[in-house]
RNA sequence: GGCCCGUUGGUGAAACGGUUAACACACAUGCCUUUCACGCAUGCAUUUAUGGGUUCAAAUCCCGUACGGGUCACCA
């Protein structure tokens, strides 16, 4: 009996050969340094923050390079599947404009020349190479049974040796091909392993883009590469998979890195040309003093849809991105406030090593930053938008007051320093509510400073309607007026002048202002009070004000 | 336990053998100011986890220790 008779024997029903699938998928037409890369989950729930991170990078270079950036779904474990896994991904990307050139596109669609992009497709191709393996001897079959393994392993425990299936331990290696036969035909379930070439007394260096230079001990272990139920392990189907759709990088989270010395020699015993490797470390959170990568189970900052339902601006999220993913990228963008994104060059040396904690402190600061430069007609939509999401009876009310909304937004707005208070969309309602006169209704609760007295205030009020308040005022001439009231009720025209002899007056024309606000806004703190009462008009300032004297 | 990786302020980090150890966020104080926000100014690591070594010179190179992370599946 032969390898290529026992390769028969085990897939029976694989008759296409390597040479199909080489020729089905020639390499890409594309400059030399351009990157191919991917992103490749499994259908498994929401994207998590570090998937969508290493998905914004393997974008970022795909096309910094005039590449190609694919989405390809490993659903070769059917147990994990979860309900339209797919479409969340999908989903989940699109939100964040992550947008691919190949790949899935839906539960059952998929665009691109190498395709399938579903690994449960995929079988047949898998199949072919595994055969291939098992004719040229570099593959075997295994009948050992969970608990044999187990066993093995508790073996190797108790002897202080290293745990896997390798050397003498690997019992299925030696069977004669006669046992073999013996086996399939009595109906044995089996796996193949792939037969490692490897001793862990070698040493091997691997280059990776983000870590360096890394050295390892050769792989020693079988490693299982087709399950029984005929699919791919991941090791093998990434070998497969990534050689056919000629990716040049593959950009994944560091916890694969101990799997390199597997990779490596897979990718050599097939023949193939390995691709170039980025690990990227796990962005990480702090909690009781401790670092921890961030877990999707949980931290709810971690799911990607999280953001989305802040409010944040994709844009801010994905220059939050960029900070981390290039230490360098935060000066270049603070030197170059004209140009975008787009105009910063990724480079894989400017990866940190080190995991980074994930600071949601900064990402509002950015995103604060962001919606400050935008224009006023952007924020309203970008509120909207969300709003139409997440606060309907909000939404309402913007649309309905649309021109009026977007004024409000522009306050303080168009000027070399705009006013920043709006860190993202969820937030702006709690900041602007009292304009609303829907939202008005009823409030009872006024957060007063330093003049409380109830008379004084009426006093102030009364006299700014009947003698202070013009409609049409300018606003120097309205702060003006409000100054000539101070005075005419025995505050200060000026803070310095009060500050000077304090003594000399009840208070000043900002404690006077601050009445003003107060009583037509219940707020301490709002943006220019002269915009804002441009924007309320002449009528609603008095009933607002009349409401309050009459309630209290 | 084996094998890998990492450790610069509260946080992200720059510095690739010679700098006062950048910059940004956060924080604090002051100024400006009708409030807030903005802006401006100042402060915030006597020192780069730690102990040794190499060197005229170390955050940077070497060795050990500690701590943190990852991985050792018919999961990806």
């Amino acid at each position: 009996m032969t390898n290529k008779d026992l390769a028969d024997l085990l897939l029976p029903n694989v008759s296409s050969d390597i040479e199909y699938y080489e020729n089905k998928y020639p390499a890409r037409s594309l400059a030399p340094d351009a990157v191919v890369t991917r992103f490749a989950p499994s259908p498994t729930g929401f994207v998590h923050m570090g998937s969508l991170f290493a998905s914004f990078i393997g974008k970022k270079a795909a096309h910094d390079s005039n590449g190609v950036f694919f989405l390809r779904i490993e659903d070769t474990d059917q147990k994990r599947e979860v309900e339209n896994g797919i479409t969340g991904i999908i989903n989940d990307l699109k939100n964040f404009d992550i947008t691919i050139d190949e790949g899935m596109t839906g539960e059952d669609s998929e665009i691109g020349a190498y395709g399938p992009y579903l690994q449960s497709r995929r079988k047949e191709i898998y199949q072919t190479y595994v055969k291939h393996l098992l004719e040229m001897g570099l593959a075997y079959p295994c009948f050992c049974s969970p608990e044999e393994i187990e066993e093995t392993r508790q073996i190797q425990e108790k002897r202080k040796q290293r745990i896997g299936y390798y050397g003498r331990y690997a019992k299925c290696r030696r069977l004669t091909f006669e046992e073999i036969r013996e086996k399939v035909e009595h109906n044995e379930s089996f796996i193949i392993r792939f037969k490692s070439p490897g001793s862990f007394d070698n040493k091997i260096k691997v280059n990776d883009l983000v870590k360096g230079e890394i050295e390892f001990p050769e792989n020693d272990l079988d490693i299982v590469i087709l399950k029984s139920d005929g699919l791919p392990t991941y090791h093998f189907a990434h070998a497969v998979d990534d050689h056919l759709m000629h990716t040049t990088h593959v950009i994944r989270g560091d916890e694969w890195i101990s799997s390199l010395p597997i990779h490596v020699q897979l990718f050599e015993a097939l023949g193939f040309k390995a691709p170039k490797y980025a690990h990227l470390s796990p962005i990480m959170k702090e909690e009781d003093g401790k670092k921890r990568k961030l877990s999707k189970r949980k931290d709810p900052e971690a799911a990607v849809s999280f953001y989305h339902e802040k409010g944040i601006p994709v844009p801010a999220v994905k220059l939050y991105l960029m900070t981390i993913a290039n230490t360098n990228f935060e000066q270049w963008y603070d030197c170059n406030k004209d140009k975008t994104l787009d105009d910063f060059k990724f480079d894989f040396k400017k990866v940190s090593g080190s995991g980074s904690l994930f600071d949601v402190d900064k990402l509002y600061n950015i995103s604060k930053n962001y919606i400050s430069y935008l224009k006023a007609p952007e924020v309203y939509v970008g509120t909207l938008n969300w709003a139409q999401e997440y606060d309907p009876s909000f939404a309402e009310i913007l649309k309905k007051h649309q021109d009026y909304a977007t004024r409000l937004f522009n306050i303080e707005r168009e000027q070399k320093k705009p006013r920043k208070d709006y860190s993202c969309y969820s937030m702006i309602k709690s900041q602007i509510w009292y304009m609303f006169d829907e939202l008005y209704e009823n409030v009872t609760d006024y957060e007063f400073q330093t003049i409380n007295d109830i008379d004084e205030i009426k006093r102030i009020l009364n006299m700014y309607m009947e003698k202070y308040y013009h409609s049409d005022d300018d606003k120097e001439t309205w702060f003006n007026r409000i100054k000539d009231l101070s005075e005419e009720l025995g505050y200060a025209r000026e803070v310095k002048e009060y500050k000077n002899n304090p003594d000399a007056y009840k208070g000043h024309v900002g404690d006077v202002s601050t009445v003003l606000r107060v009583a037509l806004t219940s707020r301490a703190m709002t943006p220019d009070l002269y915009e804002i009462m441009k924007l309320l008009g002449q009528d609603r300032i008095f009933s607002r004000y009349q409401d309050f004297i009459k309630g209290n």
